[in-house]
DNA sequence: CGAAAAAAGTCAACATGGCTGACATAAACA
DNA sequence: TGTTTATGTCAGCCATGTTGACTTTTTTCG
């Protein structure tokens, strides 16, 4: 009885509930599910990207947060991406060796190397930044008027608390430097 | 100019953004940023849970899957968490050999191996859901009357349309059989 | 000035969790 | 009876994380 696909399609007299009212009495769980099946997908999308290149997430993430925030220390890249120094030092050094990451010395302070996209990089973070753009968009739309706003709130108070105003700042400060 | 820490607080005298209109116009990139964050913090609770028992994430995957959905096969498994038989294989035999998780062959169909919890398994699994649920319930306390149905709406909306339809299936098919 | 601390980089070794390819077994199906 | 399906397994490889030790350059501070 128990052992029949779980996953697939269902006889078609089934109904699903009316679209108005799907997940007003979701229980905790299936958003626990819905955020894991959400991001696996979410995270596709560079994989295809980058595929070909023979890069990986790694790659993806480090071009991300450099194009994002330009001139960024790689001590900031270190605490953002949680990772040590090592991982970091290797996927970076392959970036900067093919052309897409450029690292310069800081002006106040040379120990410092800061890190930029180059026109090659800035090309594949658009790639990435429209690609997941696009289905964040569409999952707006899903959500009517108030969305977008919802959307920030939930994902904001998802992140650990100690880490929430590092985030809007470092957010904040990437908007008003792209407007600038 | 750009070489100072992207991270660190301000100075005292900047004032954030009013609480009440916070994201509302956030541009598309803030909110993969957000998504990021939080997927990072999310995935975080189990593996502080994980660590001390020598497992890691890919254990927690399998055993919160087998739990929500016990009895399903290894093969919807696979579909679910799109990885290779092998891959799965290495992790669900530790799970089996440590008693977290038990499989047995199909009534129907001997071939098949359905997977169960044991109670063993169920524990770690409830830590797991009761962590995540409380990060979830806090994201929704701060998003508002309608937050549930919103969340809901965008996490599938996030998903690849080809699957949502599984997915929603899936999630329905637990909750059923949860409450009866 | 000189010592200490900070930013970055590097080497080596190891763990986890993905992957491919090949192959084996049992059960179901046509 | 032959083929397909569901599962499992061996062997090896790759990407990306980890720890620990150590170096160089530069800044900061007593």
């Amino acid at each position: 009885m128990a052992d029949i696909n779980i996953l697939a399609a269902p006889p078609a007299q089934a109904e699903r509930a009316a679209p108005a009212e799907r997940g007003e009495d979701a229980p905790l769980v299936d958003l626990i599910e819905l955020f894991f099946f959400a991001y696996r997908d979410f995270v596709g999308d560079p994989d295809e990207i980058l595929a070909p290149i023979g890069f990986g997430r790694a790659h993806h993430r480090v071009i991300h947060f450099v194009n994002r925030h330009p001139g960024m220390r790689v001590t900031d890249l270190l605490d953002i991406l949680r990772i040590t120094k090592q991982s970091l030092g290797r996927v970076l050094r392959e970036l900067v060796d093919e052309g897409f990451v450029e690292s310069r010395a800081g002006a106040s302070d040379r120990r410092q190397r800061l890190l930029f996209p180059t026109p090659k990089g800035e090309t594949l973070a658009r790639q990435f930044t429209e690609i997941q753009g696009r289905r964040i968009s569409r999952a707006l739309d899903a959500c009517g008027p108030n969305g977008r706003e919802g959307a920030y709130r939930f994902l904001l108070a998802m992140i650990n608390p100690d880490d929430r105003a590092a985030v809007e700042r470092l957010i904040q400060r990437a908007d008003k430097a792209r407007r600038a």
